[in-house]
RNA sequence: CGGGAUGUAGCGCAGUUCGGUUAGCGCGCACGGUUCGGGUCCGUGAGGCCGCCGGUUCAAAUCCGGCCAUCCCGACCA
């Protein structure tokens, strides 16, 4: 653990994998493009999980489980499915010492076989909506991983709803996403944007795709979350069906939404800084660790008295740990911890038993301007309110860097200029050859279409042609 | 799949040019002591198919051939 850390300006991608690996988030795996996600890692993931599904719960959705083999033949359903997802696919060829059949897929996402199910289990509208949630792992065949990025399998989860008409599978695309942009604001501490994919970047298979989109610390884009609205793609493909009221037979309208373990990546680029990493409290495994300082054997009983009031003031109120291995000093424990991205530290040193008194120390303002003295009487509210105010700083502070780093270009050569260090906001006319253009030109892609709109119109960025819409246009990963 | 690089202790590396006793160093690990309010210091010790297979040689980590793996840069991507 006593390796340096390479700072972000020296190299960012290094960086980035240094902090997972010595705050022992993940680590790689003898299978290439496969990480092994360790217990604190776990832990955030699992934190983020369960802000999400009270968040599916609480909007009517239910989970439930799928098979990870799907047959080939189901994949090959949907035209533009097939196309997307093909070169990718992870297939089991051979089962129990003998050739299969049919191939199986190992699933890269579940609307196929999901589809298969809710056409024999919808027959009327009675029986719709379907809404159902999934969490699990996913393959897809990646030439060129990261950790959390892009990894060959991930662990995510997938919505999948079936609706009666077009309107209520939009409004149910439409909700989902506002969910993952609110546990992202508010859990998160990651201010994104929501908006539409343009046609080149929508989901294989979709009719309209949504996305949230966050900069990372290095001004580039991550795609944090996606909601498609599937029209009736995969309800032709699948044959989901039901009886309306009239007794006419109709097609459903399917819907599918996945947040993937990505977030934690963004996470890590949107908060970190060259001490480690930094957690929102809300999603920090631990929120608050607690070091006890003495020499002697006299003051190590009056300091870990004094913890013992601590872990009793703060009960089951915030995850706390007391870290009181003897081999480490606490100087070497506040640099362990904050590598970890603990968002707030408790100091008890024998000064601070003779005061009743403890040392807080909040990770995201670091040194001397974080730190206060805190009363043992008042700790418990102390802890809340700092855990509180450390949340809102965070998001404060990435909504800040975000807005410093887009621009609002009005001509090609700013644009490009715009692009190579931040989003670029500005109008496009939709066409695809713009995109292109881009894209050769600056490596930059559309991220999305923004709900929030400007009105009126104006002149595409790139080709002057009318545009009546703003797009986000960046680098991303 | 194209271009570049690298495989030596758990991790990071030296040694390979020009073959030669017992393969080193730092970190980490174990033990003892010392220290402890911002990564203490000292001592002792454990730990190696030198990526794999083959060849040359009295002798190979070192030379030759093949293979494998990983990383970086490009084309595809939650």
């Amino acid at each position: 653990m006593a390796e340096k850390i390479t700072p972000r300006n020296q190299d960012y991608s290094r960086w980035y994998t240094d902090l997972i690996l010595q705050a022992q988030l993940a680590d790689y795996s003898p299978v290439r493009g496969c990480m092994v996600l360790r217990p604190y890692g776990f832990a955030l993931w699992e934190n983020l999980k369960n802000a999400l599904d009270r968040r599916f719960k609480a909007t009517g959705h239910e989970n439930a489980y799928f098979p990870l083999f799907i047959p080939m033949s189901f994949i090959q359903k949907e035209a533009q499915h097939v196309e997307g997802f093909s070169p990718e696919l992870a297939v089991v060829t051979h089962g129990g010492g003998k050739e299969l059949e049919e191939p199986l897929v190992v699933r890269p996402t579940s609307e196929t076989i999901i589809g298969e199910m809710y056409s024999q289990w919808i027959q009327s509208y009675r029986d719709l909506p379907v809404l159902i949630n999934q969490w699990g792992n996913v393959v897809r065949w990646e030439l060129r991983t990261r950790p959390f990025l892009r990894t060959m399998e991930f662990l995510w989860q997938e919505g999948h709803t079936a609706h009666a008409t077009h309107e209520e599978a939009e409004a149910e695309t439409r909700q989902m996403l506002e969910v993952y942009a609110d546990c992202a604001i508010n859990e998160a501490a990651i201010p994104v944007i929501p908006g539409r994919k343009s046609e080149s970047e929508k989901f294989a298979g979709a009719d309209t795709s949504y996305s949230i989109e966050a900069m990372m610390g290095d001004r580039r884009a991550l795609q944090s979350a996606t909601s498609h609205s599937l029209g009736q793609n995969f309800a032709k493909a699948f044959d989901i069906k039901y009886l309306d009221r009239n007794n006419e037979l109709q097609y459903c309208w399917t819907t599918s939404w996945g947040l993937s373990w990505r977030m934690v990546g963004a996470i890590i680029m949107v908060h970190g800084d060259d001490q480690g990493l930094v957690l929102p409290p809300r999603l920090a495994p631990i929120q608050v660790v607690a070091v006890p300082i003495y020499k002697t054997d006299e003051e190590r009983g009056g300091v870990m008295g004094a913890i013992e009031k601590v872990e009793a003031a703060l009960g089951e109120s915030v995850r706390l740990k007391v870290d009181d291995r003897d081999e480490y000093s606490p100087g070497w424990k506040f640099n362990e911890w904050e590598l970890r991205g603990v968002p707030l530290r408790i100091e008890v040193g024998p000064r601070d038993v003779a005061k009743e008194q403890v040392v807080l120390a909040r990770r995201n303002r670091p040194g001397r301007e974080g730190k206060t003295f805190v009363p043992l009487s008042g700790l418990a509210s102390a802890v809340t309110d700092a855990l509180t105010v450390i949340q809102n700083e965070m998001l404060q502070t990435a909504i800040e860097f975000r807005d410093a780093n887009t621009y609002h270009p009005t001509d090609y050569e700013s644009f490009k200029e715009a692009v190579s260090k931040g989003f670029a906001l500005t109008w496009w006319c939709g066409e695809i050859a713009c995109e292109d253009k881009v894209k050769e030109e600056t490596k930059a892609t559309t991220r999305c279409i923004p709900f929030d709109q400007p009105g009126g119109t104006g002149e595409c960025i790139v080709c002057s042609g009318v545009a009546e819409e703003v797009a986000i246009f960046a680098r991303a990963y």
